[in-house]
RNA sequence: GCGCCCGUAGCUCAGGUGGAUAGAGCGUCGGACUUCGAAUCCGCAGGCCGCAGGUUCGAAUCCUGCCGGGCGUACCA
């Protein structure tokens, strides 16, 4: 990619090379490209020297000048180099090369900043996967958005990415579930009987009971708990699972492939895969119960995988699971689990190594809860007490895009604080607006252009005049173009997506400042196309980069 | 008790492997529309980066110890 950054970055790793005692250094070191705050401080700037300095016992500012020395720089990209301070190295850019970025964004503007998919790379993102004995709420909410965008960003950077959602459709909270809906359902018909502790007990299962109702009528009126419990659990988890699909649809997540915990032990994964533990020696008797020996991989204590009375545990069902992912060909698991399961994580990964596999195949990103707040007041949230906000009301009421942004804006492990009033009520100076306003804005020049008249073709227009454009912001906003695809790479790396949101944020800031103080439609034609020609990569920019976060691009608002 | 995460402007949050004068939004206050969209722009104010040590050319970032908050510490899922 003919982007200013690499190649200024191949410039100096060539430079590099000719300084005594580089090549030992090479696999080491990576060079690192700052933009500076201070633009008195160049274009870009590199502490490389600094890193030099520590290995080979030279002076940094020696280094610097060294490799400075040994630049080459034949196309003319740089206007000046200049040694700072204690040896940073700081490069100004020939205007001129920033130009070609606009024609590299509009060759292609769907896959600008995107990666080649690397032919064989089947990567998983499993996510959301909530039990279904409820609706999503609104830490799910979270979840989903951070899992679909990771999936969307992956796949961007050349992955195949499969996106998975694990059904706990299996385990005695599907009995709870089933009484919940036979105990609700008794109540409705007039039967002066106690609702249980520790049940769902939320509204949803009383809308649920009288809709069974409806279906059903009063068959099972008189029908012991134990004779109607699977009819009970089987429409309860089918109609919660049914509306956990349908909120997802309406938040925009998608998904591959809905794995069922019931199937692993219907094909009999679990006991299979505790036996392929075991032929390894990774499984021993104590008390009665089966322990997986855990501590084995750095896990604090061993867990039992078959209870005493028999029972396998949830965990071995997710050993099973994992294994089975293995088994379809995915090279690299991505999980996606809420903050509270983190004393999960050790055991799991102790699972996959006891397979056979390497720490690294799964990476499991832990997102923080979400503090429910309405107006700076809590808002309870709990399956089985009862009243909470479900993800949907919460779509409905604050909308999809204005959702998803908030969640996106911060990073996954960072406890996020919802409120509904605020998302809501400010939502013309919420974040997510003022993006949006900056597309629609974009698509109203070219609106106008064309009602006046003129006719635009980047094409041939990027040729003849992008040499005018010499503002500032104009220089600023292309090389805010040229990093694009930096940013997707670092949220693909540390798979946090947030990075997005802010790099559009600074994108349309600067953009609208621009806006204001200069006209893109002038009286000069050449310069006009030069200035569309600008206008339509950073309108396509901000595109794919709402396209990756599932947040539309409005022509019109 | 032990383990993990987090303490940055009044509020909500950014600050890749240590880098130059710590940033943004909201909120406060004050300005800018006969022009391509004012859902915008410009400016002011706001900080012992939880506290105390340590490592070094250099620390919000790394190490140790405190203080404060969240979560986890099941033969639950």
């Amino acid at each position: 990619m003919a982007i200013v950054r690499n190649r200024l970055k191949s410039m100096i790793a060539r430079a590099a090379h000719s300084l005594d005692g580089y090549q030992d250094l090479e696999a080491e070191l990576t060079i690192e490209l700052d933009i500076p705050k201070n633009s008195g401080h160049g274009d870009y700037a590199t502490n490389f020297a600094f890193a030099l300095a520590k290995r080979l016992k030279k002076n940094p500012r020696q280094i610097a000048s060294e490799l400075i020395a040994n630049l080459a720089d034949p196309d003319g990209l740089l206007e000046k180099v200049e040694i700072a301070g204690p040896g940073f190295v700081n490069f100004f850019i020939n205007s001129s090369a920033w130009h070609e970025i606009i024609r590299e964004v509009l060759n292609d503007p769907q896959n600008y900043g995107r990666l080649e998919a690397q032919g064989d790379f089947p990567v998983q993102v499993e996510f959301v996967s909530a039990n279904p004995t409820g609706p999503l709420h609104i830490g799910h909410g979270r979840g989903a958005a951070i899992g679909d965008v990771l999936a969307n960003l992956l796949e961007a950077r050349g992955a195949n990415v499969q996106r998975e959602y694990y059904i706990n459709d299996a385990g005695n909270q599907m009995d709870t579930l089933g009484r919940s809906l036979y105990y609700r359902y008794r109540q409705e018909l007039g039967a002066g009987i106690e609702f249980p502790d520790n049940h769902y007990r939320g509204g949803y299962m009383r809308e649920l009971a009288r809709e069974f109702i409806g279906q059903r009528g009063e068959t099972f009126r008189d029908t012991s708990l134990e004779e109607a419990l699977p009819v009970f659990t089987e429409y309860a988890s089918r109609r919660i699972f049914e509306g956990i699909k349908e909120d997802l649809d309406v938040f925009g997540v998608r998904f591959d492939n809905w794995f069922s915990e019931r199937q692993l032990h219907e094909r009999d994964l679990v006991r299979k895969t505790i036996d392929y533990l075991r032929e390894r020696g990774f499984i021993y008797e104590n008390e009665g119960a089966l322990w997986f020996k855990s501590t084995a991989f750095g896990d604090e204590k061993d867990r039992v995988v078959v209870r005493a009375n028999g029972v396998s545990t949830y965990f071995a069902a997710d050993l099973a699971y994992h294994r089975d992912k293995f088994e379809r060909g995915l090279k690299t698991v991505i999980d996606i689990w809420g903050a509270d399961h983190h004393g999960y994580v050790d055991r799991i990964l102790a699972g996959i190594q006891a397979m056979g596999k390497n720490r690294e195949s799964v990476r499991v990103v832990l997102v923080q809860l979400v503090n429910l707040l309405r107006g700076g007041q809590p808002v309870a949230m709990s399956t089985r007490g009862g009243e909470f906000v479900t993800l949907r009301e919460v779509v409905d009421e604050v909308g999809k895009d204005a959702t998803r942004f908030i969640f996106l804006t911060r990073r996954t492990d960072s406890p996020l604080d919802f409120d509904l009033e605020v998302a809501k009520a400010r939502s013309n100076d919420n974040p997510v607006y003022y993006v949006q306003y900056a597309h629609a804005r974009l698509c109203r020049i070219f609106e106008v252009a064309r009602e006046r008249g003129f006719s635009f073709d980047w094409r041939s227009a990027s040729a003849q005049s992008l040499h005018l454009l010499q503002v500032r912001e104009e220089l600023q906003l292309m090389k805010l173009l040229g990093e694009y695809p930096e940013v997707l790479g670092e949220c693909a790396r540390s798979l946090e997506p947030h990075y997005i949101p802010y790099y559009l944020h600074q994108l349309v800031s600067l953009f609208h400042g621009y806006y204001h103080d200069n006209r893109i439609l002038g009286d000069d034609d050449r310069l006009t196309e030069a200035r569309l020609c600008l206008a339509l990569a950073v309108k396509e920019v901000i595109a794919n980069a709402l396209a990756l976060l599932g947040v539309s691009a409005p022509e019109k608002m």
